[in-house]
DNA sequence: CCTGGCACTCCATGGTCCTCAGTGCTAATT
DNA sequence: AATTAGCACTGAGGACCATGGAGTGCCAGG
């Protein structure tokens, strides 16, 4: 059906239209890319590309576009990953270098990720879920309050107060604080309900009010809001591009942090890259932007996902390759912590 | 110069062109609003705030829009800042109550606004300067890690992880807790480095290399990072706007920090609304946009602000009362906290 | 000081024409 | 059978022009 020419001639359509963003024509392929044939002979493989649907033309007279289908085949068949310049690398390793703490690491990394692309990046915080505890801290404020604070081996903080306990006991207080300690450090988060379940029962009736609402609100704490903080940069560079969906429509599809989340999460295989392709976005807003992601982690454990959302007339090599990048440093980075 | 009639009418060519968003002409002014004078009479006084730079014509016949210094007289002088309807105020309550911690009383606050205000909403942390230390922890990670976290009576949180101290002594660890809540708990932020200043002197020499690595660590958190969180929510709705300057370079704006803490820190007088229109800015790409901006704080004490960016061409009473409103929600519920 | 009347200005709209890039088809060539 | 040259055809977009209408400035009369 597709011979090598036809998709050497696909090849070409995407390439120039990235590059030019007009309908790319006959003439033009055979001046700009060395096909060896004359425009009557790409006009003929351009009608059978037309017909299975992989390139389409705005009108009757124009050159042609390519679907979404045909981005599908390039991506997949048609080009690889290209591997960013030196310089590139040397402005990762300049950015990320010098972050103090988790949080800069990724205010970083998602501008270093726009300023590459020169599209929205999206950076999605470390798991909870898939991380450990390193230490529990519970810090009497005074008052009928204690703050806890879990600290995670991938850099994480949670913190919340714990309100309305009467009057607490400092002693009992440090007793809960080894006991948690001695209960989950070092374990997955993912273990901590079954390894608390039965603390109370160890703590003495007269404390044991304050140790169940400490529990419940550290059990709390590690479900309910384990993937939802997401960091986005770039969105300056939407505005050079002229949406077939308006412009408001993608912004606001961007603001919507449950939308980001499905946006990275499902990818197909984790450990590579996915990228998925206008209407391949479950999101009607979404439409006409492809978004490229990447799972990135310390060692084969994998933390999070980074991605990209740019019109589907992108660069796919060179965005495949920012990103894949940069999740490669970022686990570095995490690891090195 | 000015009488009663023409500020009148420069009222009714402020509102129908805010409204509009089209060049205001003599009668549809006549008509629209009761002026009690005939459309050749408001031409004259036309002229008249056209002379002194209050509006001005596009083009030769077409009608009269506001200029800058129209903008800036209407806010002064023509306007009062309108209270939110009590459907408004009913969203503000269900939308801020049930915040866990301080990053989510503040991302919920800047989205509120944003849907308030139809417009880019813009919040700041508030800033650790002016709060002061509640408690100071600090925790053995095992290694030679130390990890602490400062907790101020804003809720604010700060943590850092402390590197290559050597071997840390768990006792040393726990003196150095005490020595430095008894130091400062309950100083403000500002008077924390004359506190800590001869601390080191009162540490046993073996462990004094500890002690100056947290301390400047400290101090390094407190001074370097004060203002630097601000959160925005809502640029979707820049989208809908036409922008003399390039909607990419508002977005550009948006997107650097510094310029946000500028735009919010200028304000003439804390505890008041401010409101800087067009040029008033500083920045290039700012020139067709007005900021408004408010203080929030606990009691008279100002902790940092909240503002609206839009387009010069904004509502102005509808905008500033949202602020003014959001802005003392805030407020209340930090000081419940 | 206000107002009706009037001539004037200029933008926006829509129609027409023309150009031109690009097409599909056919017949000739390899 | 595949490729190519030639050619008539198509439709978008730009230039040009005419027209309608909103809005103006000015003047003379109330």
């Amino acid at each position: 059906m597709l011979d090598e020419r036809k998709l050497a001639v696909l090849r070409a359509v995407v390439e120039d239209f990235v590059n030019t963003n007009e309908p790319v024509g006959s003439k033009a392929l055979a001046d700009r890319h060395r096909l060896g044939v004359s425009p009557a002979t790409i006009r003929n493989d351009m009608v059978a590309l037309e017909e299975d649907g992989y390139i389409t033309q705005p009108h009757t007279s124009a050159g042609r576009v390519p679907t979404d289908k045909g981005y599908r085949l390039f991506v997949d068949r048609l080009s690889s990953v290209k591997p960013l310049s030196p310089a590139e690398r040397r402005a990762i390793e300049s950015f990320l270098n010098g972050a103090v703490d988790l949080d800069e690491i990724v205010a970083r990394t998602v501008r270093l990720l726009a300023q590459l692309t020169r599209q929205v990046a999206i950076v999605q915080y470390p798991s909870l879920t898939r991380s450990s505890v390193q230490h529990v801290e519970l810090v009497p404020l005074g008052g009928q309050r204690v703050m806890m604070v879990v600290i995670t081996n991938t850099g994480r903080v949670e913190q919340r107060v714990i309100d309305g306990l009467g009057e607490v006991n400092e002693a009992a207080v440090n007793d809960l604080r080894s006991m948690l300690n001695r209960a989950i450090a070092g374990l997955h988060l993912g273990d901590v309900p079954d390894a608390v379940e039965d603390l109370p029962s160890q703590v003495p009736p007269e404390h044991r009010q304050v140790a169940v609402s400490v529990l419940s609100v550290l059990l709390e704490s590690l479900v309910e809001r384990h993937e939802e903080k997401i960091v986005l940069a770039g969105t300056a560079n939407l505005a050079a591009v002229d949406f077939a969906a308006s412009l408001r429509d993608v912004l606001e599809a961007l603001e919507e942090n449950m939308v980001l989340i499905r946006l990275l999460g499902e990818a197909k295989d984790p450990s590579m890259l996915t990228v998925r392709i206008g209407a391949e976005n479950f999101h009607e807003g979404l439409r006409s932007t492809s978004v490229v992601s990447a799972d990135y982690g310390v060692g084969n454990q994998s933390l999070a996902k980074i991605g990209v959302v740019g019109p589907t007339r992108m660069d796919y090599p060179g965005t495949m390759g920012a990103v894949r990048a940069v999740a490669r440093y970022i686990g570095q980075i995490l690891a090195g912590q």
